[in-house]
DNA sequence: TGGGATT
């Protein structure tokens, strides 16, 4: 998304020509301190010095890292010795694709308690927001640094969904005070303003939380009855319920995985559980669907003013075959004293 | 009986 190089009305740094900024005698990094962001998950310190080393002397770069899973937030700083790389560096490499990321390197504001946690996610603006628009909104609260509107990757429509960088922590906690759960002018639902998580910070902790899982149950015994074997045109029967595509042969069951693209919308297949108990959390999904096989996400959908769970939640699994095996197996068991309903998400406007 | 979306 080339379009993430370019957003907000100032540049990440808040300093968009690198001009001197002393004042507290320490040593004055700012035409020599770069922050890169958006880069490739995997993407290694040794890469990452190698990369912004071949600009020019480095004087110390660090990629960041979760202080407790270890993998990369996607984001780093460089500090070369010369100033004059430094700039070579925002104008040879900023904007550079590195796998499906566009890398974006700029001038580091100067570190700071109070810059740090200031980044908001947004959800739940209307449609036809436009990014200036979220921004004016949002302005009224402080100096905005960065902002984003998500949107679909294919037809370029928002996704209602966006984040706001503040130059100031409280300022951020400021707008979350007088927006979260406001409707915007004109608009008919409330935005949702809460503090943002870490770039890619999601599949780590889906990851973590699912070995926690996976481990934790070694002890605990087990959650539910042994997994059924069943012939395979009969799950695939109980899995799908009512037909909603062209009829699947038992042949055709190898090559789903080559069709995942078109039934499994961008990374998974997507479970609908209906019966969840009020109180039910992400953790009994996870219970619920992790010996089936590798699970991405779970979501439990709860009650805005509640916080109580509606009833129903999402799973997303990677593997057709054991989505299929957990629906299989689940749709009808027995979770305390409610039946579960479990079945492949299917989109409501295709109902027949 | 059908949400939210984490750059």
């Amino acid at each position: 998304m080339e379009t993430q190089v370019s957003n907000g009305p100032t540049s990440n740094s808040g300093l968009p020509n690198g001009p001197p900024l002393s004042a507290n005698g320490a040593a004055d990094d700012s035409k020599t301190n770069l922050i890169v962001n958006y880069l490739p998950q995997n993407m290694t310190q040794e890469e990452f010095k190698s990369l912004f080393g071949s600009i020019g002397e480095i004087e110390s770069c660090k990629l960041v890292r979760d202080k407790i899973t270890g993998q990369s937030l996607g984001y780093g700083f460089v500090n070369y010795v010369d100033p004059n790389d430094a700039d070579k560096a925002i104008n040879t490499l900023n904007g550079l694709k590195l796998q499906m990321k566009t890398i974006k390197v700029s001038y580091a504001r100067p570190s700071s308690a109070s810059i740090r946690d200031a980044n908001l996610y947004v959800s739940g603006l209307p449609k036809s927001m436009s990014q200036k628009e979220m921004e004016q909104l949002f302005s009224q609260y402080g100096r905005i640094i960065t902002s984003r509107i998500l949107v679909d990757q294919v037809t370029g429509v928002s996704r209602g969904v966006g984040f706001i960088r503040f130059d100031k922590r409280i300022e951020a906690e400021e707008a979350i005070k007088g927006l979260n759960g406001q409707k915007p002018l004109g608009a008919s639902e409330p935005i949702t303003v809460k503090f943002a998580n870490n770039p890619s910070q999601k599949t780590g902790q889906a990851l973590l939380s699912h070995l926690y899982q996976t481990t934790a149950r070694r002890y605990t015994g087990p959650l539910h009855h042994q997994t059924q074997r069943f012939r395979l045109d009969n799950l695939l029967n109980m899995a799908y319920g009512v037909k909603r595509f062209s009829p699947i042969t038992i042949d055709s069951m190898t090559s789903l995985a080559g069709v995942n693209l078109t039934g499994a919308s961008s990374g998974g297949w997507c479970i609908f559980v209906y019966n969840l108990s009020p109180e039910a959390d992400e953790s009994v999904l996870w219970q619920l669907f992790g010996p089936f096989g590798a699970v991405t996400n779970v979501k439990v959908i709860r009650d805005f003013a509640t916080n109580k769970c509606k009833g129903f939640g999402f799973v997303t699994m990677t593997n057709y075959e054991e989505a299929a095996m957990a629906i299989a197996s689940l749709n009808g068991y027995r979770l305390g004293d409610r039946i579960l309903q479990v079945s492949f998400k299917t989109s409501k406007q295709h109902k027949a």
